[in-house]
DNA sequence: GGTCGCTTGTGAACATGTGCACAAGCCCGT
DNA sequence: ACGGGCTTGTGCACATGTTCACAAGCGACC
């Protein structure tokens, strides 16, 4: 159905989401209309960037106006696929977990908790949010009962593979995983990680280089 | 003075921390030497990509036999920068900063949190970890007297650019950005975003069009 | 209806990143 | 001392991503 004509690259595709950000913001202000330079500052990126990005999504903009920032936003949720407001499980609810579960960010941009699990029997039935931990043992039956496709990790380290397999044998195909471990998942099954520290390791090579080169990056965005 | 022969490319510097926290592994299970091949595993990448990488750092690996793992892990702390323990200070104290704040891998892998800071008065004095959250009054203060160059932002996205132009004027030069916002700050300030929703809907892009191309990604460290 | 200013969409050059394949070089056993 | 097995380091071809620069096309105004 929302197929697109040519395939999307990865680079492209890392930014959609900045994009759709941005219009949302245009379309809280009333804005109408965007031309790609405007778009360009929001997203923090240059104007021929943006173009060539939306270009892959098809011809939306008008030459000597700009693009329909309502058409854009829709034409780019129909893309990422946030039309689904796909059910997501996330386990462990240490620190992170539990921040990530009241993260308003989330349900309002086309993902709903469906539900918040642990292995440790005794968090089962505390409250998180609206919600109550559950032992992970249930995983199963909730991926079926509620179609949840995407599953985020937020244990230690150490438990994150033993999770992983769980998820996938629950059915679960995409994973967002927080815990600074390389999981080893079936070639169908996407994997996106996050490692906190990580991040910060990268900054500190480019402070510790500071002179050699001045550098400012975004996370798989190519951001200025 | 750590000055390395050549110029390290982008994406290499994004695979540093991860092959560093793998080799840490390594040495607390007492492995004294290590392949290109076993590290590519660790790493969840593939062999000529770590030896391509480890190149640009010297030449510390012997042919016929691997790496030695303690002198590898000390040159890549030591090009990351990690021998100087960095304070860092997290400013916006809701679920996500006090997550970031009592995170172990932090102080585990080359930083401290010198301090917290929150700009709403009713939380100052509120403990988190050992420390107590301070206004942000106090940054400009707390920046010199502990030499942070770092900071963190981990407050809602309409505050995310004033606490990065307060940041940058008391003279943080680094900045990791968990805020759903663009910062624009000064072209010598690095800025590191991390946008969990944008995560996510990336996650949901590719399980949504899932028929035409299986893929898993590793953010900006190209994994398989 | 024609012209002018503005903005898109894109071909082509350039830059960066990846993977292959193999020579160079080390260790060990004989 | 020498040969065999193994693993590094890297040149080169290929793939992906970025930027430039400009023709094509739209709208507005005369």
């Amino acid at each position: 159905m929302s197929r697109s004509p040519r395939r999307i690259p990865d680079a492209t595709v890392a930014r959609l989401p900045v994009y759709h950000r941005g219009l949302q913001e245009l379309l809280r202000s009333r804005r109408t209309t965007v031309s790609s330079d405007e778009l360009a500052e929001l997203a923090g990126l240059n104007a021929a960037k943006v173009r060539k990005d939306l270009s892959y999504l098809g011809t939306y903009g008008t030459r000597g106006v700009g693009y329909d920032v309502e058409t854009l936003v829709r034409r780019i949720a129909l893309e990422l696929g946030l039309t689904e407001n796909w059910p997501v499980v996330i386990i462990g609810i240490g620190n992170l977990g539990r921040a990530l579960a009241s993260y308003g960010g989330f349900s309002a941009r086309g993902f709903r908790i469906a539900a918040v699990l642990d292995a440790d029997p005794r968090k089962t039935g505390e409250p998180v949010g609206d919600l109550k931990i559950r032992p992970t043992a249930e995983l199963r039956s909730i991926v079926q009962q509620e179609g949840v496709a995407i599953g985020i990790i937020a244990t230690p380290g150490n438990a994150a593979q033993r999770v992983a397999g769980e998820m996938v044998s629950a059915g679960i195909r995409s994973i967002l995983n927080f815990s600074p471990a390389v999981l080893v998942v079936p070639d169908d099954v996407a994997v996106r990680s996050v490692d906190l520290a990580v991040e910060l390791q990268v900054l500190s090579y480019y402070q510790h280089h500071r002179d050699d080169s001045p550098v400012v990056s975004m996370i798989g965005t190519g951001a200025r």
